[in-house]
DNA sequence: GTACAATGTGACCAGGCAGTCATGTGACTC
DNA sequence: GAGTCACATGACTGCCTGGTCACATTGTAC
């Protein structure tokens, strides 16, 4: 956490620091990342920025923080409506809402990104153990209400499949962004809806049905 | 490449060298790598070092094509059996032998793995570009094959599929290695099924058969 | 005006890095 | 023994790093 310092500050000046740091954390990876960057781009002291933080890995942190904040803000609103769609058209709007957060903060996003490439440092030890429950974990319980309801096949490998799923989250997006549109929107939607349709087809509980959805409207606000 | 010098030692003592690079590379990005740290516990002076490679890059470029080599070994006697097995039965071919090759080679697999994640850095787009042909290409050929021989549906969106299917590829092995088990084989095979299961469900042309197939015998060398 | 606390500052430190180069060494030739 | 060649060596350069610290500046309370 900063210092009692940090939020001292005219909201603009953090506002300068939080947002100077995020490109760095962007570009770079956390020990690639510079402080002695971050404080020219930002123009402050090198001496004002151990004022503010104890250390790199605290601004870091807070960062990893504030980009949780912001994605979840993205994601709540999906994840309270378990009940009210079957389970694909939920996975569908998680999707979604993934994008959307990806496209709106980019910065956000590819830290989140290259810091779960991170896998197996002792920084991303700390922070998955001591922090955050897993993505794996939810799409499990998602998986097994979905079973329960009839909405999956149940001689799935739970598991398996809620990493996989997981992993096609990120897939999605990665595929959108790299292949199909450097735009946000338009063709989005089909995009998601193809993935969506596969995973119906291989593990839905009904037989595969061949006419691939056309582009619905997403059911969360646009 | 390295240069004439490197190539005129001893066996052995290419082969330390060698080694260390890898395990360091192993353990460390790219820039993260150090050229201090590989000399020293190779055992020859840093002078020595740039009497063999022109640089670090050059040194890493030579890695990369050795554990390309390596792969190839794995992977070609699958590649040149396209004719005789339909589609998913290839694939999943494909899927164990890059396990197998990640299990004996785990090293080589991870410097491949760090370097796929660094897309986006100057060195990644200078090998990609200058050297190699993508995973995607293969898989969309391999793909509109087994369309044109029915194994799949003709109405998916191939290039969607291609990358799905080679990222699929890396999936079930960190899945396996993350989940299933730390050592070789045993459940490899039952792990593979199940997602070349989930695929010809999802994908394949013949209506989706519900019972997943049993741990058959893989059809390449074991 | 003065005292005091909060904040700002950049030269500085120790350490690591990639890469260089003058010098050393030993083997082989004539 | 002299000359030559391939290879070996590690001190050195210049650069960058995260982090510190003695000192300067500012704002406020009295």
């Amino acid at each position: 956490m900063p210092k009692e310092t940090f939020f001292n500050l005219p909201p603009e000046k953090r506002a300068t620091i939080c947002q100077e740091a995020i490109v760095e954390f962007a570009a770079h990876s956390f020990n690639q990342a510079s402080v002695n960057r971050i404080v020219a781009r930002a123009g402050i002291a090198k001496g004002s920025f151990y004022q503010y933080f104890a250390d790199k890995k605290d601004l870091f942190l807070y960062l990893m923080q504030l980009a949780g904040e912001k994605k979840l803000e993205y994601m709540a609103p999906v994840m309270q409506q378990t009940d009210q769609h079957d389970f694909f058209s939920l996975l569908r709007e998680l999707y979604v809402a993934g994008i959307r957060f990806a496209r709106k903060h980019p910065e956000f996003a590819e830290i989140s990104k290259r810091f779960m490439e991170s896998k197996g440092t002792p920084l991303y030890e700390e922070v998955i153990t001591t922090n955050m429950p897993t993505a794996y974990e939810f799409f499990e319980s998602l998986l097994q209400q979905a079973i329960d309801r009839g909405d999956v096949r149940a001689d799935i490998d739970v598991k398996m499949f809620a990493y996989l799923i997981a992993s096609l989250n990120t897939l999605v997006l990665e595929y959108y962004s790299e292949r199909v549109a450097q735009d946000y929107d338009e063709k989005m939607l089909t995009t998601v809806d193809k993935f969506i349709d596969f995973l119906r087809n291989g593990i839905g509980a009904h037989q595969a049905t061949m006419p691939p959805s056309q582009a619905r409207e997403s059911f969360a606000a646009a």
